[in-house]
DNA sequence: GTAGAATTGACAATATTTTAACATAAGTTG
DNA sequence: CAACTTATGTTAAAATATTGTCAATTCTAC
């Protein structure tokens, strides 16, 4: 029944999320589509176009109630549900994101760490452990894990998708420099922060080039 | 002279240079564009179409010659410069990006890290100092500094923007979760990681619900 | 309660992006 | 070296995405 909603646009209701909870956090009651324009700098008719691929949430005369909205696009995201995760690596990175309180409040709870290097064994990131490799396959039969989260080197990265796959695993987001081969309905997203670092290094020197 | 490169294209070549970079170390000379499209799962036309933007790389008859494409896209990415950085924000998140070994070889070299947290100053990253904030703006001045890493909680990063633009700072990697104001010759690229974790989960519940 | 202002949702018009098609040039084979 | 194959670069077509417009509905003020 859902018709098929554009990456784009769901690319861009995280934003749309931050900008209300911004506004909720001040109080505000309603806005309309030309507002949020304004803040958000994009166009009102990219807003009301994105918001009605899901449904009327405004209403005319009024505009759009922000915690009504923002409840919805909450709902739209997902982010009613409750996800465990499990970190693969436990490494600055694999550190960094399990040290995030904000994912606890948005309903994503890690539930373990793991890493193959003996000396981080043990150790442990907010109370949560780290284990060794070899209990990750029981680990996610036994603890209803949704999303395991990739943040080893690339060389590992294909290999142990697959053993998360064969266990269930239905949910990866990468972090290693490899294009993972999962079936269709396992869902990836991929965060390659090399390549976001050389989008920087094109603009930088493009710019240069053109005001030189 | 360039004409305007869409982001779109110039966010598929750093995935491009990756493909060739892995054939490039298999020895592979030469590869057609349908011979990529099928490692890649992507259209032969798309590669075809991104690449003569810049201009006609392979020969007719024959397809690419992988070092050279490979040389060409570096090159257009801004690759052959180096850039010297630093991180703001010396977290977990901060120490993994300065750890990136990976970073340095394609040209980008840490110079410097900064704390706001008495109790990391002068604690290292692979032999790099953090420094306390006081120290910014003269270090950017002396140090001829071309990007600056924002791994900061959002409530911090638009005033330290600030003092980095008014520094001399023309591009911002930012990983803080709120979108900067920077005039426009300053060239910002997000990484909003929460935004991707919340992609991730509408794509598990699009794919749960479509498929109950 | 009525008139006027505000603002959505839907639709139409543009613009951009992606894919397909093909003429042309180069490589390859016997 | 001629015939055939390969595969680009380019142009055209199709598909998507974005922006603009406006009738219809609701709010607001008097």
């Amino acid at each position: 029944m859902d018709k098929d909603i554009s990456q784009a646009v769901i690319g861009r209701l995280p934003r749309y999320l931050r900008y209300l909870g911004e506004l909720k956090d001040k109080n505000v009651e309603r806005i309309s589509s030309s507002e949020l324009s304004v803040l958000m700098k994009v166009t009102a008719s990219q807003i009301r176009q994105d918001l009605n691929n899901f449904g009327g949430f405004g209403q005319q005369g009024y505009g759009y109630n922000v915690d009504y909205l923002y409840n919805e696009i909450s709902k739209i995201l997902g982010l009613e549900h409750q996800y465990n995760f499990i970190i693969i690596g436990a490494g600055n990175l694999g550190k960094a994101l399990g040290g995030y309180l904000n994912f606890e409040k948005r309903g994503f709870i890690l539930k373990g760490m793991f890493d193959k290097a003996p000396e981080l064994i043990g150790t442990d990131v907010r109370g949560v452990k780290v284990m060794p490799m070899e209990d990750l396959p029981s680990f996610i039969r036994n603890n209803s894990i949704d999303i395991a989260v990739l943040t080893i080197p690339k060389e590992g990265a294909v290999p142990v998708s697959k053993v998360l796959v064969d266990n269930g695993i239905r949910a990866i987001w990468n972090f290693a420099h490899v294009d993972l081969d999962v079936p269709e309905y396992v869902q990836v997203e991929n965060v390659h922060l090399s390549d976001s670092l050389m989008k920087l290094s094109y603009n930088i020197s493009s710019y240069n080039e053109n005001n030189a």
